[in-house]
DNA sequence: CATGAATGAGTATTCATTCAT
DNA sequence: GATGAATGAATACTCATTCAT
């Protein structure tokens, strides 16, 4: 329990801020909670974060990079980009389930703070986003998808994702969220369906 | 002095508040900015309104109502459901492009929202989205649409819708909103169309 | 007490800061007991000044137009510039024994505050020091003072007034100020008089 | 490692912080700064001195006895009493001039402190002061100097000196302090100056 | 002796809400 | 009904000081 090292600590607060942030909130919740929460002194938070917002910052940082690394995993050994957007879709929201908590500040909190907080937020989520969209676009070159804006198409997917699993955490998690899931991945990997098939009548 | 009715003060309130809450968002609008932009005194605002939640509450439940009937509107003369699926999509990002500082308020400053607040203004979201999913079960119902699960799906289309007018606006309106709604048009209508409807004529 | 009108409260507010940075210093005093010194809350201050800097700014303003104007009237009928030297000094000290409180800001308080607001409050002292000033220049241009630079003259008696001040406050007013004054009056009258009675020997 | 022995330990501390003060306050200079410039842990900071207020005491303490021993020196070989004041004059503000760094702490950051420390501080300015008063008592009683109560003229002399070196560190050491030096010499050796020597050849 | 990580008390300021006029 | 002056609760962050190693 004193052994605890630099960077075990730091993850103890992480893990308290994210306790804290979902339950009640990022402007709603205090600094003085979630040092309570992780049993150290106010003035300890701010030896290991630059300030409550830092503290929120890093919070998606580490989640994020968490869950590119996850995805990148599930998606290496695919091949068909049609596949592969089935296997994010279907992913995304198994970790939803897996961890409401995580998701929860991923989420809900994300866009619950100021212009230049939101901003960096933003440039966290980048990462992942730019995956979708590759996935689309290599879809796209290889004609195995339609033509279709992948801009536009991921903020569609990514907006599909995020509303459901909204839907999901804020109604007590009451429906089931995979198959849920497997509704999107029809609905999406339908809707980038080559239509070349309608030209055999 | 001025014979300004009743209602007539109370919709100047919420004009304030509209502007106000998009220009600097809900949390650090001040009521008395709000007061001073319907140039009324700070303590009349509690004349009219219980809170300054309650303010943000009446003010998406206008716009709200205000939205439905015009989609409904639009949608009344649609005979096809696939159609009005279409239009759908197209006239909602299209109000958003109309109005994009209203558009502000019911998409960014909902969340900002503490997790009481939020349930609440999900209810009033309630009946547009019904609108949504009944256009989808009368699709499946008259076979025209895949039997995708409505509820999943009108997460899906409404998360979408929402995302790409968030990238709009952030984005500081950048690109073609109309364009993108084609995009999405297309894509949902693919999605949900039925993959042999050639087997049934 | 209920008719206690605009300015009546900006001055009590004043007074009471008066008293507690008197007491404690301006750095140890707190907003929260100049208001409760005043019977107003916490916030009320802040109807009436923008910050605690400004509360001081503005207390340290209203005593040195008085000082001034009171000085003004007392050095107006006065002829002789020595003369007027004489009484500047003896009055300068006079107010401080009547008035210790106040005076404790004007020359304790003055330099217990950050590098901008110091340079604020020299500000406001200017005027003051710029007639003691013009009483010097006067002099040496009628030939009644010896002609050494009035600037170092002027530093050398005002830093002489708040020493001594300071002494008499610091050591809880225990020794004859009024005395002290006519031995500075004496001390410096001489200093400047004109030399030439050596002449004469 | 290096066998820096105590008492050199002891005075590194007091040079970092009197450097530290000196270019941000005493108030504004936290202790982990004086340690920082000091290459010693902040702990360290307290095997040595008290408190931070300690830590200016201590620091004045050593500049005021080396001042003293300084002055002592400058003054021994004179005999005449008013030379001795001129020469005293003088050289505080040439001490000014060669050490503005350390005067800055001496002078301005000295008022900075609470009441309390004030106090103490005034007690570690006494021996300068005294030697001050010496020699107005020694002028006085070999009837050199005017009968003026030399409690008051030193203050007066004093005060004159530290608002002169004041207004110079202020101002950004614009002026000439030598030349301020020679004016403040005249001007008191003047006011002490028997007002009828001629009568007692 | 030295370290430096941890502590936690302390405070100016804002702003939603009330209520005497 | 309308006003707007007054209220006072609520909170992030700093930094002197300590003490386990």
């Amino acid at each position: 329990m004193r052994e605890t090292g630099r960077a075990e600590k730091r993850a103890r607060i992480l893990e308290a801020a994210s306790r804290v942030f979902a339950s009640k909130g990022f402007f709603a919740a205090t600094v003085a909670e979630v040092a309570r929460e992780a049993k150290v002194a106010d003035g300890t938070i701010y030896l290991y974060f630059r300030s409550k917002d830092d503290l929120l910052l890093r919070l998606v940082e580490a989640r994020m990079n968490a869950l590119c690394r996850a995805m990148q995993e599930v998606l290496a050994p695919i091949e068909d980009p049609v596949e592969k957007l089935s296997a994010f879709i279907r992913y995304h929201l198994e970790m939803v389930e897996r961890s409401p908590e995580e998701a929860q500040v991923l989420i809900v909190e994300l866009r619950q703070s100021g212009p230049d907080l939101k901003r960096e937020l933003a440039e966290l989520m980048r990462p992942y986003l730019a995956m979708l969209q590759r996935i689309l676009e290599e879809g796209i070159a290889r004609g195995v998808m339609r033509p279709l804006d992948p801009r536009a198409v991921r903020h569609a997917i990514f907006g599909a994702l995020d509303e459901v699993a909204l839907a999901w955490l804020l109604r007590g998690r009451r429906f089931d969220l995979a198959q849920n899931a497997e509704q999107l991945a029809e609905l999406f990997v339908g809707g980038l369906a080559q239509t070349s098939p309608r030209s055999t009548p």
